[in-house]
DNA sequence: TTTAATTACGAAATCGTTTTCGTACTCTTC
DNA sequence: GAAGAGTACGAAAACGATTTCGTAATTAAA
């Protein structure tokens, strides 16, 4: 009795195991008494298809795969909420990968997910923008993927990304007119676009004040916890007068705040800082953050959104110019953090 | 040129298909010449077999699920990743479903499952416990599965589970030793394990301090977060003299500090708090949060691991008394929302 | 030299579906 | 009552792999 299938129900019902499957998709070829029959039977010994056989027959795995650089922080926990709104609705399977921000270990689970197993993939991405083969090799099978957060712009692909460019400027510029005077720049590394955008807007907005090149700093922490640490600690000893801190991404503000504790810094006193985060806590932390916050349920579900689509228009060659690029707004929260 | 396949390599090579494969697995049948051969136009033409021919055939997917309440807040993000890090070595694939807390929405998942998609699955309940029938289908379909934090300790399943009890006891013994006069458990519901165990741990403090029971206040504030806003500042307006709030989950006691931010009430000084949470921030909250912090990355790895243990003993039947019960210790973290 | 064993491969069944095609039967229609 | 249309079903191929079994050719043993 192990697992029921189509042929046990053929054979219990004396019928073809054809008959019985198109009794079960509601085929015209089958008369009403006889699809009742089925039902009823399949219904009663619980009878479910088999994933894989459909799969492979229909070459389709009603499945997609999420490719993360990590999971552990409120950014890529909330797109996946809203990527699986999408993905339940439309009955689609979601798996989950993460490359722990490792360049090779994204290229290696994009070269496994070559072989089918899903339909489309949502890529947020942890490459260095020398290595796309990986991202060429999907193109080239057919299989629909899309961008999310951090794009890859050399690869033309769906994507949906925030105005990194416009709040980088907007949070800098708050800085600015809090009177400080030196600024940093937090950064994971210099290999993302979309920080390299927040750095952009970064600079700009320093170049458009006429702040003067040597009170603006760059600090790329890595993506090493204890690293980053030792990084962020060495910038803040000596302490640049009046500095705003611009940091690129949550982890970072957080790890500044812990070394503000640890060596008296005051915030925002001696120190101001803002950044990009969806800390549930952002406004009960001492002193209350400042943030650009991104709307990270709506990003997974406009990327999978997109992703559906291309999914549903496999086959049919897109022009390059009409590739979608759906860009949606950050939204600055001042608070304590930065208060003059 | 689509997809290659064992069939088209056969052809290139004029060898048979059964040959090919063959070759592909280093059978002895095969010669080392002819497996040269084989693995070499494998690689050149880029060949990736088909993985639901192989799930169909070998009745296996190398892919386990995990069914959880939520995803955005930390603990399950930081389980998922010592999920991740078991599965990725065993080059399992992990599905993910949300249940949103709803047991129907479980079910409905669960169900889903039995048709052999999964291998196994670690499952973090919102069930409540008058329902367990989708449980039994899947012992009686011979699917593993493994409770993680919120078991269903009427099915006889392994479960990773933390000393929740002893971690309750401690924590409002922590209370009673600050000078609280009264007593609040902050609890979603009370058909959860794992809080039930908190709340009897709590219970079980203020008896052995022989609290008067007129002082301890269960508050039950449900999962719907606006409704848990409004029990919670119900509670607290007006406010117990000397409350000391025991939050059996991090989201409440969150929202309990925007409360006391919004309606001024001072903690430490006019309210106590300590609650079960993995917050990166906990430290940096004004006031530092006291936690009960579990070791969520570990619940995720001991969790896969008795799972995919399950999945090899698959068939062999298992005594009951011999199901692995796994008990984590949570930690213990006294800070500012605590001070006397 | 005959027999037995070994080597190296191929044919075909199988996993559980879907789908195309064929066909027996009934029913119209002129 | 013969031709055509419609109804209701079954046989078999196909999806892409694995695996069992058979067998020809070679080698070893008797």
């Amino acid at each position: 009795m192990e697992n029921m299938n189509i042929k046990k129900l053929a054979k219990e019902l004396n019928l073809s195991v054809s008959t019985v499957s198109k009794a079960l998709h509601d085929s015209y070829e089958i008369k009403a008494e006889t699809k009742e029959k089925v039902l009823a039977l399949a219904k009663q010994l619980n009878y479910q298809p088999n994933p894989f056989a459909i799969s492979l027959r229909r070459n389709s795995s009603k499945t997609i795969a999420v490719v993360i650089p990590e999971i552990a922080h409120n950014f890529f926990s909330l797109v996946i909420n809203g990527i699986e709104s999408i993905a339940e609705e439309l009955k689609y399977h979601v798996l989950i990968y993460i490359t722990h921000e490792i360049p090779e270990k994204e290229e290696q689970i994009i070269r496994h997910l070559l072989n089918g197993r899903v339909d489309g993939i949502l890529i947020s991405s942890s490459g260095t923008s020398n290595n796309n083969a990986h991202y060429h090799e999907l193109v080239q099978k057919g299989i629909p993927f899309v961008f999310f957060d951090r794009a890859n712009f050399e690869i033309d692909a769906p994507r949906v990304i925030t105005d990194d460019y416009q709040a980088g400027f907007q949070a800098t510029e708050h800085l600015i007119k809090t009177q400080c005077k030196h600024f940093a720049f937090l950064s994971l590394s210099n290999q993302m676009t979309a920080i390299n955008h927040r750095k952009d807007g970064f600079l700009a907005a320093l170049k458009q004040y006429q702040i003067e090149p040597s009170h603006v700093h760059i600090i790329e922490a890595g993506t090493d916890e204890t690293l980053s640490f030792q990084i962020i600690r060495d910038f803040l000893q000596p302490l640049p007068e009046s500095l705003g801190i611009f940091s690129s991404v949550e982890k970072l503000a957080i790890q500044t705040y812990h070394i503000c504790k640890e060596i008296n810094i005051l915030i925002p006193n001696q120190l101001k800082i803002i950044s990009f985060s969806n800390l549930p806590t952002a406004a009960l932390l001492n002193p209350a953050l400042s943030t650009l916050t991104q709307p990270a349920f709506s990003i997974g579900k406009e990327a999978a959104l997109l992703l559906f689509q291309s999914i549903k228009n496999k086959g049919k060659i897109q022009p390059i110019t009409t590739l979608p690029q759906i860009v949606l707004k950050s939204t600055l929260f001042i608070r304590e953090s930065t208060k003059m």
